[in-house]
DNA sequence: CGGAATGTTGAACCGTTTCAAACGGAGTGG
DNA sequence: CCACTCCGTTTGAAACGGTTCAACATTCCG
């Protein structure tokens, strides 16, 4: 299913399904849409503050994540970017772009020309409408986020950090504490929790040692889902992930 | 232009053309949308986790609060909710609120039926659209409140969020740093920067003592500009004001 | 006027940071 | 294949920023 030779727009109408209805003739409108496809290298800038990109750019493959400097140069990471998501939709709308997004591994990008996404959503009402809700969603991710960051300790803060990242990518109907990979180092794990590179790792290690997790070579496997969730204080909703199953049986 | 007899929708309609490009049309049909008025007392919830409103609801006088618990029952404020602000906007769109929206002060507020706003926006798709840019004006504002509470030590973090209501406030076309009515606990402070209000209390007096605000009875006041601005390392870009010029220019 | 809520202050405590040093693995060049 | 370097991880000890607890002062409000 996602095999690299598959069009990428193909991750991206799974996402907007996720949460919006997505009729057939819209699906088939988005995955006609033009796009190109691009090679970034780990560590490079997809979108960096005041840039007025005339193209969106869609994840085909690999992590990304969205920031900002404080005066101090100190960096904060506000979200993660995973496959089939759209970084740039908002410079649709506005000219400036208010924060980076770097790569963390090498990342595929579709880019979709600004154009062509207007066309589409003025055609189409409820790919707009979808958008939307995408963007609904994240600011529901973003307030978990601040929740995160300012009232809970290093451990439940990291332990949160991991369950989002389960849930977000064990999507195809995988329940979710299977393991995955999360190719960050500590520090940018630091940078996402509002912790030093220090403390994550102090923090990592407490939570291996007693048995909440595994942690090994950016390999995160989770023996029993429940007890992390309850170290975390973790709850789905914000997700908005149940959301799908109303509109499917709606 | 506040005064009490005012339609509220007008500082919606004064919102919205803030970000977007709203036509005089656009304008009447917005001014026309029928709603009730109905006020709620300082503490009163105007929106629960979990609630599925039928009904969007401005803020039509007064403050209030978004804000989430951890699993410890803390709170952390996400945003703050000012005059001419909607407020449950999402549900619009995905049913059930994922924070709490509270009475800082008392509110007045019009609440308009999902229905009539329904109807409004798939008739004029601009308003749909200012719409969408009023929630990616928001996601901007939260990433900052990130940075903030993320990477800001207490003054700064302080500093910041007084620069941003006052820049919030000012909107008139006065230049910012008017003194202003801030009419939070400090514990309501703390819990929107993730500190105690102990240290929001010292916070605050060394701010006052180095002469960076005056603040007494929940007034504001900021002698040097700034200097604050300085302090807070705030950087106006992420409230994405300036677009409004360029719409005007254009 | 009285009681509750909020603001103020001090002292002890603790979670996280800072600084520094050592370790391991991956990649490179000789 | 080894030596070297770079980068990220790991660990320890000391310092610091913010919290906690507790007591008291002040303001608000009925």
């Amino acid at each position: 299913m996602n095999s690299d030779h598959t069009n990428p727009l193909v991750s991206l109408v799974d996402k907007l399904a996720l949460h919006a209805p997505i009729s057939l003739e819209d699906r088939i409108a988005l995955l006609e849409l033009p796009f190109s496809l691009r090679t970034f290298e780990a560590g490079s800038f997809l979108l960096r503050v005041g840039d007025r990109p005339d193209r969106c750019g869609l994840l085909a493959s690999g992590f990304a994540h969205r920031h900002k400097f404080n005066a101090k140069g100190q960096r904060q990471i506000v979200s993660m970017l995973i496959v089939g998501e759209i970084y740039n939709l908002q410079q649709l709308h506005l000219p400036t772009a208010d924060s980076n997004v770097q790569a963390i591994t090498r990342c595929e990008i579709a880019t979709i020309s600004h154009e062509a996404l207007r066309e589409l959503t003025t055609q189409r009402p409820s790919v707009e409408h979808a958008f939307f809700i995408t963007m609904i969603v994240e600011l529901s991710m973003s307030r978990e986020w601040m929740l995160n960051v300012g009232r809970r300790d290093a451990r439940a803060r990291t332990a949160h950090f991991l369950c989002e990242i389960a849930f977000r990518l064990d999507r195809q109907g995988l329940p979710p504490g299977q393991p995955y990979k999360l190719p960050m180092t500590q520090e940018q794990l630091g940078d996402a929790l509002g912790l030093t590179s220090v403390h994550v790792n102090r923090t990592i290690r407490s939570l291996v040692d007693d048995g909440l997790i595994d942690h090994t070579k950016h390999n995160v496997a989770i023996p029993d889902w429940d007890l992390l969730v309850e170290e975390a204080g973790f709850q789905r909703e914000y997700l908005h992930m149940e959301s799908v199953c109303e509109v499917i049986s709606a």
